[in-house]
DNA sequence: ATTAATTCTATCGATTTACTAGACTTTAGA
DNA sequence: TCTAAAGTCTAGTAAATCGATAGAATTAAT
């Protein structure tokens, strides 16, 4: 399940998204828009900066504008900025990888290949449900 | 990501289904066999006996066995039962629907489309992981 | 009756989640 | 240069969840 965070995340990139080119948008203005609690919507957006898919313009008059292509950004970007791994457990996760303490023979666990099988489609699932997508709805 | 439960569950019925046919495994011997701290997995193989996954036999001599073809239990399964929803919201669950609070538009939030095609995709390949697939490996 | 097993209920510490509070910084414009 | 309006940063917090443990009760074979 994705956390509320990451469904903010993509709400906010959403309502960024239907913005006119060029519109800035200030914090409080997405939080009503896509009714997302406005303190909580900040340390958000400061994550999406971080992660490179929004930019800000501080002071008056500023806000924030995507720098990415929506048709870029996708839902497993965002679930991996907010959520980590897309794998059902570590030992299988590509960009979160971690051995698993409890498996007797420790290079390869029982369930790690049937993970990785399923991390793949879901995965690609994922890739291709992009911000642009969710918005011609 | 599976919970401990969850992947301990996967682990135990592994156990179960490498063992001989009317063969009966005591608590204590699967959580030897497949590395689970022993409290934890009582717990736990009281959750799938509920699940009528397996069945036990009580008191002495008494222990635990499968009661559903190896065949016939499916990773998608064992999450619901001990994860909840497969759907990345509870917006876009078949098993766990909830309608989310914070949607204006009440029916239709902007996501639940797109995380609905993740469900169909996710669910199928998690029903195509059965313990027998992974026993054979 | 004894022993060995499951079953049930409760509890616990640590972590995470979903926020909130408030001080600080930056910028535009009067 | 002052002020209002915006983003930025650091803490804190209440509630829930997670991973596990404890111990008593029940059941069954000998």
């Amino acid at each position: 399940m994705l956390s509320h965070k990451a469904k903010y995340a993509l709400k906010a990139l959403l309502y960024l998204a239907e913005q006119d080119e060029n519109h800035i948008s200030r914090t409080v203005e997405i939080a009503e828009g896509a009714n997302i609690p406005k303190k909580f919507l900040e340390q958000i957006l400061l994550d999406l900066k971080r992660g490179r898919f929004v930019s800000s313009k501080q002071g008056k008059f500023g806000g924030y504008y995507l720098i990415k292509s929506k048709n870029d950004i996708t839902l497993a970007e965002i679930h991996r900025l907010f959520d980590g791994a897309i794998a059902l457990l570590p030992c299988a996760s590509l960009n979160f990888y971690e051995p698993c303490s409890d498996c007797k023979t420790e290079s390869e666990c029982s369930l790690r290949h049937g993970l990785m099988l399923i991390r793949d489609k879901t995965l690609k699932a994922m890739e291709g449900i992009t911000i642009a997508s969710l918005v011609k709805k």
